[in-house]
Parts: C-alpha cells; sequence; structure tokens
RNA sequence: GGGCGAAUAGCUCAGUGGGAGAGCACCUGCCUUACAAGCAGGGGGUCGUAGGUUCAAAUCCUGCUUCGCCCA
C-alpha cells in the first residue's frame, strides 16, 4: 500500500486555506446533535462592522475556538453562533467621513441615500471580518450566523421596546443627558470617558442683592455662570448661616439668583459655596430641583452659546468661557483664579468634549431591571472568571442611573414611537396607520434611533429566533460561556444579563471568561492615533493562524492584559515546526523501507501491555498524565495554562526523550534491542501518542494538527471530530515512569561531565556507574539506552566498582554514583573545589532539613506525607553528604 | 476620594501554603540519518518593602512604595 510522503517542510498558508475548506465541505461546525448530548453554546460578541478585525478580536476568537473545539471533540453539540454588529454610532461616523471626501454629507444624501450608503458598506465590511475569521479557523456555525439589524433581530428589539414601554420601564422625557456637539447625539453614561486635564479653578465674586458684601464661587467653566439660577451652600455651614434665603446679582446678566442650602455641598471644597446650573450639570440639575431653581439651557447642541446667554449668544463654548472671564476681570469680580486639574468628559467615539445639557430622550428604568442582575451573580447563576469581575459589575449596577436609549442618528433601530398633531404618542408591535385617538393618518415617527447596546443586549436569545419560541431557543439558551474583555462589562455583559432575566427569565450564559487587553510590545494600547496596531492577518500571512493563536493564548492568564511580542510568535512557530518534524520522524519510521507499507503493532489504552518496554511504560504515563493535566486546564477556564501543557508534554517528553529513546529500537543493527518484534510495537507506541498529542493540540492549533492527522495510518474521522483523550488508569505505570526518571539522570550526568571536559558528543567514553543494589537493576535495563545517548562506551554498571581517582564525578541523590575517568586530562584540584562548593551546598540544605525535624511542633502539626518526604530526604542527603566528604576525600 | 490589578532571572511573564519556573537573551560544545526555526550542557533570582498569621509564606493578612486600569 502506497502512502503519501508528508512533505519536509510545512506551509501554513496553503495548508491553511485548503483545510478550512476541507471543514467547511464536511459540515464540521454545524450544531445539531441527535438530541440526547449536552450543548455547549457560545455566541459570539459581534465584531463591529466599522472595519476590520484587531489583535484583540484574534485573542478572543482563538479562545472562544479553543473552547468549542474542544467541547466538539469531547461528543458535545457544539454550537458557537456568529454574528456581527451594526455599531450605530461608529458606523455612521466612518460613513460620513467617506462621503466627506467626496464633498458630500448626510443632510445632502437625505435619509433614504444615507442608509443605502450603509448597507453598502455593512456588505463590504461584513465579508472582509467573514474571511478574517475563516483565516483565524473560527469553526463557527456559519448557517446560523446573525446581524444586528437583520430581520429577527430588529424584531427582538421591537418587542423589547414595546414591552418594557408598556410595563413602565421605558419613558420619554427631559433629563440631564450627555451631548457630543460633534456627533450631534446624545450618550450615555458609559459611553463617556473621564481625562483627568489640566485646567483653572475661577473664583468668581457674586454680590449681595441687597447690602453690601459679597459670596465667592469657585467653577472650572466660567462660561456657565450664564446659566446659573442659583448659589448652594451647606445647611450646617456657620459662614453662610444668615445668607441663606437671601439673594446675589449674577454678574454680567445682572439676574437675582438665590442663596440656597443642600446638603451636596461640600464645605471643604474652594469657598464653599458652589454655583448651581441646573441646565448644564447633572449635579446642579438635582439641586436645582429640589429648591426649584430656573433651568436655563445657555449651550445649545452644537456646542454654541444659545439667546439666553445674551450677549454671549453665538459664541462657541471655549471663546464664550474666554471672554466671560476677561469680562469679569473688567468689572474685577475675579477673586482668583487657581491651577487646578480634573475629569473631562469626552466622547468615547470622537474624543470631543460631551456638553451635559438637558434634552428630551428615551430612557431605560433601570432600578427594576438592576435588581435581579445583582442578584443572579450574587447567587452564582452566572459566575465571572476570574471571580474578582463580579465586583466591578455590581459596583457598576448598584450605582446605575436609567439609561439614555435615544440617539440623533440615522443609523440604527428606528424608535418605535409615533406622534400625532393631536398630542398622542403611539408605541406599538406593527406599525400604526391611524392615530387611535383622533383618528389622524398624518402620524409621525420618531426621526431617533436606539443605542446600539440596546439590541446587543438580546443577543444571546435573539439570535436564536427569539420572540418565537424556535427550537433552537429550547436547545441552546441559555448559552454556556462568553468570552470577552472587561472593558465591556459595562456595555453589554451586565445588559445581557438583565434583559435576558427580564425577557427569559434565565440568565444568558452561565459562565463569563474575561480576558485582557492586547497591547504592544512597550505596554501600550493598539491604537489608530499611536499607528502601533498589528494586523493579525499579516501575522498570519508570515507565520500562519496556528502560530497566532498559539501566541495569543499561551501569553494568556484570565483577566490579566498581554503584550504581543515577536518573540513570542517566533517561539510559536518553533513549536510548529517541532510538532511537524517530530510527526515526519514517526512517519517515516513507520515500516523498515523509505515509504514501505507501516508495518506496526498499534496500541490502545485496552492493549495487552506485557510487550512494552518501560521506556513505553514512561511516554505512557507521561501522556496519561498530561491529559489529566491539561483537560483539568481547560475545565478550569485556563486555556493558556493548558497550552503552555500541550508545549512541554510535546517538547520535553515526547520530543527530547521519548523519540530519541525510540530509536534505540527503531535503528536496526543496535542489538537485541532492535528486534523486529519491539521495533514493530515500539512504532505502535509512537503512533498511538502522536495521535493523541495531535488531538491535546487541535483545539489550539487545528490547522498543523489536522494536516498532520491526514498522514496517519489507520485514522478515521476528521480530527475535528475525533473524540478528546481520556485519562486512563490503564495508561498508569508510576514504577516505569521512575525509573526512566533514573535514566534520565544518569544520561544528563554523563553529559554534563562530559561537557565539563568538552568532550565532543560522538567520541565514546569510558563511564562508570556506582549505583545501590536497587537501582543497579534499573540501570541495567536502560544500559544500550545510556551507552547510545551519553556516548557512554565501555559502560560499568556495578555496586562495587573501584573508584579510579583520575575521574570526574557526580553524585546522584542516594542512590547512584557517576564517573568519568579520564586520565591526565582532569585537574583534581579544580574538580575537588567544585566538590566542596556542592558540599557546602547540600549541608545547608541538610541544616534546613535537620531543623525541620527536630521542630517538634513541625512532626506533629505538619501533614504525615510532608514530614515523611523530610523525612526520605534527610537520609537521602545525609548518604549524599557522606559520599561527597569520601570523594573530597579521594582528591586529597 | 472609592475599587481593582501588577511588582518573581537581563527582557516578557507563568506559578496561590510544603525543596524558586518557562520563553527569549547570555556562555560552552555540536550540521548526531525528524527538526540549526535544531541538539546537548551551563550561568543567573535576599520573589518591591516593613510587619503579622502559621510548624511552614513568592503564595494568606496589614501597612508602605512604584506603575497601570476602572469608577465618582
Amino acid at each position: 500500500m502506497a502512502r503519501d510522503l508528508i512533505p519536509p517542510v510545512y506551509d501554513p498558508a496553503a495548508v491553511e486555506k485548503r483545510r478550512y475548506r476541507y471543514w467547511l465541505e464536511g459540515d464540521y461546525f454545524r450544531a445539531g446533535g441527535k438530541g440526547d448530548e449536552k450543548t455547549f453554546t457560545i455566541v459570539i460578541p459581534p465584531p463591529n462592522i466599522t472595519g476590520s478585525l484587531h489583535m484583540g478580536h484574534a485573542l478572543d476568537i482563538t479562545i472562544q475556538d479553543t473552547l468549542i473545539r474542544w467541547r466538539r471533540m469531547r461528543g458535545d453539540d457544539a454550537l458557537w453562533l456568529p454574528g456581527t454588529d451594526h455599531a450605530g454610532i461608529a458606523t455612521q461616523i466612518r460613513v460620513e467621513e467617506d462621503l466627506a471626501e467626496e464633498g458630500l454629507t448626510r443632510h445632502r444624501l437625505g435619509r433614504e441615500r444615507f442608509l443605502e450608503k450603509v448597507w453598502e458598506w455593512k456588505e463590504t465590511y461584513h465579508e472582509q471580518i467573514l474571511s478574517q475569521l475563516y483565516s483565524l479557523g473560527a469553526s463557527c456555525d456559519w448557517s446560523r450566523e446573525r446581524f444586528t439589524m437583520d430581520e429577527g433581530c430588529s424584531k427582538a428589539v421591537r418587542k423589547v421596546f414595546v414591552d418594557l414601554y408598556r410595563a413602565g420601564l421605558i419613558y420619554r422625557g427631559n433629563y440631564m443627558i450627555n451631548w457630543c456637539p460633534r456627533c450631534h447625539t446624545a450618550l450615555s453614561d458609559i459611553e463617556v470617558e473621564h481625562e483627568e486635564k489640566a485646567s483653572t479653578l475661577t473664583h468668581i465674586r457674586y454680590p449681595l442683592a441687597d447690602g453690601d458684601g459679597h459670596i465667592v464661587v469657585a467653577t472650572t467653566r466660567p462660561e456657565s455662570m450664564l446659566g446659573d439660577s442659583g448659589v448652594a451652600v451647606h445647611p450646617e455651614d456657620e459662614r453662610y448661616l444668615e445668607l441663606v434665603g437671601r439673594e446675589v446679582i449674577l454678574p454680567l446678566l445682572n439676574r437675582k439668583i438665590p442663596i440656597v442650602a443642600d446638603d451636596y455641598v461640600d464645605p471643604a471644597f474652594g469657598s464653599g459655596a458652589v454655583k448651581v446650573t441646573p441646565a448644564h450639570d447633572p449635579n446642579d440639575f438635582e439641586i436645582g430641583r429640589r429648591h426649584n431653581l430656573a433651568i436655563i439651557p445657555v449651550i445649545g447642541e452644537d456646542g454654541k452659546m444659545t439667546a439666553e446667554a445674551g450677549p454671549y449668544a453665538g459664541l462657541d463654548r471655549e471663546r464664550c468661557r474666554e471672554k466671560v472671564v476677561a469680562d469679569l476681570e473688567k468689572v474685577s469680580l475675579i477673586e482668583k483664579i487657581e491651577e487646578y486639574s480634573h475629569a473631562v468628559g469626552h466622547c468615547h467615539r470622537c474624543r470631543t468634549v460631551v456638553e451635559p445639557l438637558i434634552s428630551r430622550q428615551w430612557f431605560v428604568k433601570m432600578k427594576p431591571l438592576a435588581n435581579p442582575a445583582l442578584e443572579a451573580v450574587r447567587d452564582g447563576e452566572t459566575v465571572f472568571v476570574p471571580p474578582r469581575f463580579t465586583q466591578v459589575y455590581e459596583n457598576w449596577l448598584e450605582n446605575i442611573r436609567d439609561w439614555c436609549i435615544s440617539r440623533q442618528l440615522w443609523w440604527g433601530h428606528r424608535i418605535p414611537a409615533w406622534y400625532c398633531s393631536c398630542g398622542e404618542l403611539i408605541v406599538d408591535y406593527e406599525d400604526p396607520r391611524s392615530c387611535p385617538v383622533c383618528g389622524a393618518e398624518t402620524l409621525e415617527q420618531d426621526p431617533d434611533v436606539l443605542d446600539t447596546w440596546f439590541s446587543s443586549a438580546l443577543w444571546p436569545f435573539s439570535t436564536l429566533g427569539w420572540p418565537e419560541k424556535t427550537a433552537d431557543l429550547v436547545r441552546y439558551f441559555p448559552t454556556d460561556v462568553l468570552v470577552t474583555a472587561y472593558d465591556i462589562i459595562f456595555f453589554w455583559v451586565a445588559r445581557m444579563i438583565f434583559m435576558s432575566l427580564y425577557f427569559m427569565d434565565e440568565v444568558p450564559f452561565k459562565t463569563v471568561y474575561i480576558h485582557g487587553l492586547v497591547r504592544d510590545a512597550q505596554g501600550r494600547k493598539m491604537s489608530k492615533s499611536l499607528d502601533n496596531g498589528i494586523d493579525p492577518l499579516e501575522v498570519i500571512a508570515s507565520f500562519g493562524a496556528d502560530t497566532l493563536r498559539f501566541s495569543l493564548i499561551t501569553g494568556q492568564a484570565p483577566g490579566n492584559d498581554q503584550r504581543f511580542r515577536h518573540e513570542n510568535v517566533e517561539a510559536a512557530r518553533n513549536f510548529a515546526n517541532k510538532i511537524w518534524n517530530a510527526s515526519r520522524f514517526v512517519l517515516m519510521n513507520l515500516s523498515d523501507e523509505p515509504g514501505g507499507a507501516p508495518d506496526y503493532i498499534p496500541f490502545q489504552p485496552d492493549s495487552r501491555t506485557e510487550g512494552l518496554t518501560v521506556e513505553d511504560r514512561w511516554i505512557l504515563h507521561r501522556y496519561n498524565g498530561a491529559v489529566e493535566q491539561i483537560t483539568a486546564a481547560l475545565e478550569d477556564f485556563e486555556p493558556g495554562e493548558a497550552a503552555r501543557l500541550v508545549y512541554e508534554f510535546l517538547w520535553n517528553d515526547f520530543c527530547d526523550w521519548y523519540v530519541e529513546l525510540s530509536k534505540g529500537y527503531l535503528y536496526s543493527g543496535e542489538g537485541a534491542a532492535g528486534s523486529g518484534e519491539s521495533r514493530r510495537r515500539t512504532r505502535g507506541v509512537l503512533i498511538f501518542v502522536l495521535d493523541g498529542v495531535l488531538r491535546l493540540l487541535h483545539p489550539f492549533m487545528p490547522f498543523i494538527s489536522e494536516e498532520i492527522w491526514h498522514y496517519l495510518p489507520q485514522r478515521q474521522a476528521a480530527l475535528i471530530v475525533s473524540p478528546w483523550p481520556e485519562h486512563s488508569t490503564q495508561l498508569s505505570f508510576p514504577a516505569e515512569a521512575a525509573a526512566v526518571a533514573l535514566v534520565q539522570e544518569a544520561i544528563r550526568a554523563v553529559r554534563n561531565l562530559r561537557s565539563r571536559v568538552q568532550l565532543p558528543p560522538g567520541r565514546q567514553a569510558a563511564v562508570i556507574l556506582r549505583p545501590s543494589p536497587e537501582a543497579a537493576a534499573v540501570l541495567e535495563s536502560g544500559r544500550h539506552q545510556l551507552s547510545r545517548l551519553a556516548f557512554a562506551e565501555p559502560l560499568t554498571i556495578d555496586p562495587s566498582s573501584g573508584k579510579p581517582r583520575q575521574a570526574l564525578a557526580e553524585i546522584i541523590g542516594d542512590e547512584l554514583e557517576v564517573y568519568l575517568p579520564l586520565a591526565g586530562v582532569i585537574d583534581l584540584e579544580a574538580e575537588r573545589s567544585r566538590l566542596e562548593k556542592e558540599l557546602q551546598q547540600l549541608d545547608q540544605e541538610l541544616r534546613r532539613t535537620v531543623g525541620k525535624l527536630k521542630n517538634p511542633k513541625f512532626v506533629e502539626k505538619a501533614p504525615p506525607e510532608v514530614v515523611a518526604k523530610e523525612r526520605a530526604r534527610l537520609e537521602e542527603r545525609t548518604t549524599k553528604k557522606e559520599k561527597l566528604k569520601e570523594r573530597i576525600q579521594e582528591l586529597q
């Protein structure tokens, strides 16, 4: 039987493309089992259709794909539901920028044509994002792909809005909101980013209306004084007790405004008196409400002063500030101006300074929704990994304010509210044709759209078909894990939880796995302005997706940021290369003739084991341990740790040791060890372990593992749907594991001695081993490996062997002395001082051990196994010390 | 002001109560029939700091210092 030969070099670009197509054609990503399997569901955090995916997405996708592939192999009905987000403000900004280059504005284009443009944009970037997800190897169920503005999601949005409105949880009203003068829309509280800015604190004198004197107020925004309708002091502030109830003259505009007493005022801050501008500050708005102060908007939606600002009308905010200060100086009402630093709110999409102002908007009443969401997490219905993020979530929900959901944009879900000239407001599931009160047919729909996150909040159930009770919804909801970065816990995670509790009566996912951000090599956030972003596709083009995925996932510790460093990519690339070459070794050695039919005795966990060598049992034991640890790490949501364990097992145990040990059996002409049957059996074990390691590797490096898999003889299904390895007591060989560990130590010791005298590898040298009687048998059984891997020839293994004086020595524990006799080459003086140094160190360790064991409290309180371990250590060290002293004596 | 995180080898980071680890970098020797993107050997750390708990602390607690993030 002829076999395809595995190529000498791995070509990720060609293989990855081909393998992804292979998976698609095999329909392996499609969920939907026979019905009785456990389901495992992840909904993708839908990437914005604003542009292409960045490194943070690559990490997010890699973690999800790793979990999904692992669970799929475990036999779960694994659904990874993909999709994209319409990203209201962000997308609209991008399309407007595009239009601006052609000298167009959305207003010139009109709403209809503008939206057509945005849909075109969406198609373009949607395609791009999909191809990026393919490149990463994402095993999403494409048959279930969704978009936040598709028909089903829109229907869900409509139902949620109307239901919440009818339940009194959505209302419309005039309240203080955050306004972005650049985007021309209201923003929610969390869309405002606070940034500490150097500024000034201006102290202004407000003269009393009756009599002499004045009161001093301090402000960071002097221009807002034009909208002041009061001055507030703390009710218990004795300095101002007699002034409460009197009035001051507002400078420049000469308006009389009252002095009120309010608990909110901090008497220790500034002069202890604050100006109150209810129209332009959320706290002042509250104070104003309590004292019935007038609301005087002096800054408009365009960021310019309104008519209320009198002589300052039409100026923009910054210009007005300068003029107000100058004019106050002129009339000597500035007490002082101090340097001051304070947080200024910026629009998180365009960085413009936001303006708090009063506006008529739609809001979601949060308290009734937040409380169940808090309880669900406190009760552990949804668990955050790592747990510290629970606190972040709770703090936010505990202090939450109502959510402003209307946006003055065109791109998004239109608010389903209609106004009739008779004053009636209609909110309904279906578009109304006439006013139910007056019958008029000239209804006008609210021009605004909803906050993007309003639809994202429904994602885990709207994508599964809700509000219809679809089969998918029944089967896959609630989902299992949500994988996302910590920066959208508020925006998205919390909102999904409260919406889901309200509409589904269940949490949307059982676990929230939070990862950190991917930063550049210097630890800075990747950003357009710094131009320090690294395009995942470029990394894939040069190194392959497996390499990118592996470097991202091994750099990962739950919840922590990581740096993207080229060294890590190289390490992952080298690892992929290692796997490829190790596989080539195994595949090229399956038969006596190169390229001949595979000739081996297959091994399975339930195979009879009597023919196996001690090395075979050792690698099976190590493999078994790796399976256990890797599986446990994945179960604990530690994919980074799991990947590192795969790396260690594959490179250290399998490649560095087992492959090398196996050569002693595979290559003929090396004595009895290489008999035909043992050769065929060794091949069976090599294939078995390679088979298993490819399975363990697959969730992390899907392409290369699937590719190699297809060169294995007797492989059946595609690797992507092959069973995940299971830990088995049949593969547990602790005695053989210890035996090989001793042989390894002996080999290392010989190599160490050889390198100390710079004996080139390949040159045989005599070696004497003086083992304990028990160790002698073990080493004897490893004789051929010792002489092969340590070039030890002739090799003496004899508990009662003589010890040559002209030799280097290494003492291993209490069971083995290793001698490298080299007459004439050795500096005995140097050797002796080295041994003395070792003796000193050993003595220190010994004293520590003795100290512990002499302490009755230790013996009494420490667990017995710890004490036993310490006793064994004492014995070993004591023996070793004797032997060291002896050797030093011999060299005198 | 409140909260969270980080501080471990030259660099980047794992490690959560019982003998300090990895990758890269460094030093030495090797093109050994899977792999020089490799192999073998090696050097290098008072685990930020001061206390405390414990038989035992890099690990748990408290204070402090430095850096970063979130919230007000």
